[in-house]
DNA sequence: ACCTCGACCTGCAAGC
DNA sequence: TGCTTGCAGGTCGAGG
């Protein structure tokens, strides 16, 4: 369940597991991702050491000793989970894994990291860290949304003379990072603003941002606060037992709610459900505008 | 250059 | 019970 809070939760809980190990063993068990594995990828992992997990966007970032740079992208239905110490056998370690777990990270300090990823939209590759801002997967992300650069201004300018919906705007990664389709939906209903309103509407003609770009900003962070706040506790608190990472409880005001009352403070209204740019889009007609 | 849509995959729930 | 259909949190790349 991959947005930007459910890929900074992943980061939070694999980073224990991985930063300053080395990765002893790489079982490429399924190399057809999203797209191939290099088919240096497990040699140029092995042996090397974790310097640190980031994240851009929707995607993990593992900075290697070696200057290398794991790239990794959870797709659609992607997850990690965190095995416990790998001081039982290589067998029994192997005995555990299940169905579409395709990578296999075996840690020098006994963990044992597992992607799983049933519809394998997933994708893992090594990048240099000193080309990557070549890198044709990230060079045209836009800015972060809880990153100070992130603000009115920013998003007005980039939403200025589209033509396109709002909500396809939020979702275009190049106007800014790591938003999906739940916290699309969930913001706009947080700012009061409808999913159809044309993009360049929170701007002026000189591109320059209005009230609809102000409360979308706030609504913007706020929304993946609370969530990165909600995977955060529910990993300290209700981690699954084997350890699964990027599957969480969630409690949205409007996504996967069709029919339930609007929960925005007095309105009246119903939760809709319509198709939008090939996906669901669901919204408080009564309040959104 | 902008925008929309198909394609990539598997699993699951709902309907008949 | 079994079959079919539609839908799912992403995004690249083709084509208009």
């Amino acid at each position: 369940m991959p947005e930007l809070p459910e890929v900074e939760t992943v980061r939070r809980g694999l980073a224990p597991a991985m930063e300053g190990a080395k990765f002893k063993k790489v079982e490429a068990r399924r190399g057809d991702l999203r797209w191939p594995l290099p088919k240096d990828f497990v040699q140029r992992l092995q042996g090397q050491k974790v310097e640190g997990l980031g994240r851009r966007a929707k995607y993990l970032t593992v900075d290697l000793a070696s200057g290398d740079v794991l790239l990794m992208h959870l797709g659609m239905s992607g997850s990690f989970r965190v095995g416990g110490d790998d001081t039982a056998s290589y067998h029994h370690a192997r005995s555990k894994l299940t169905k579409h777990d395709h990578v296999v990270f075996h840690m020098s300090n006994g963990k044992l990291v597992t992607f799983n990823d049933p519809r394998r939209f997933g994708m893992m590759k090594l990048v240099t860290r000193a080309k990557i801002d070549e890198e044709p997967l990230l060079r045209a992300i836009g800015p972060e949304p809880l990153g100070n650069e992130f603000d009115a201004t920013m998003l007005a300018k980039a939403c200025a003379g589209k033509k396109t919906s709002l909500k396809a705007a939020l979702l275009d990664q190049r106007v800014v990072a790591g938003i999906g389709n739940i916290y699309a939906c969930e913001a706009l209903h947080l700012a009061h603003l409808s999913p159809k309103r044309q993009a360049s509407t929170i701007a002026d003609r000189k591109g320059a941002p209005n009230e609809r770009a102000k409360a979308l900003v706030d609504a913007i962070r706020a929304v993946l606060k609370d969530a990165i706040a909600a995977g955060g506790s529910s990993l300290r608190d209700h981690r699954r037992a084997d350890g699964s990472l990027g599957d969480f409880q969630h409690n949205w005001r409007v996504y996967d709610r069709e029919g339930k009352p609007c929960p925005a403070r007095g309105c009246k209204g119903t939760v809709k459900r319509f198709t939008q740019n090939g996906r669901s889009t669901f919204w408080c007609p009564a309040c959104q505008k």
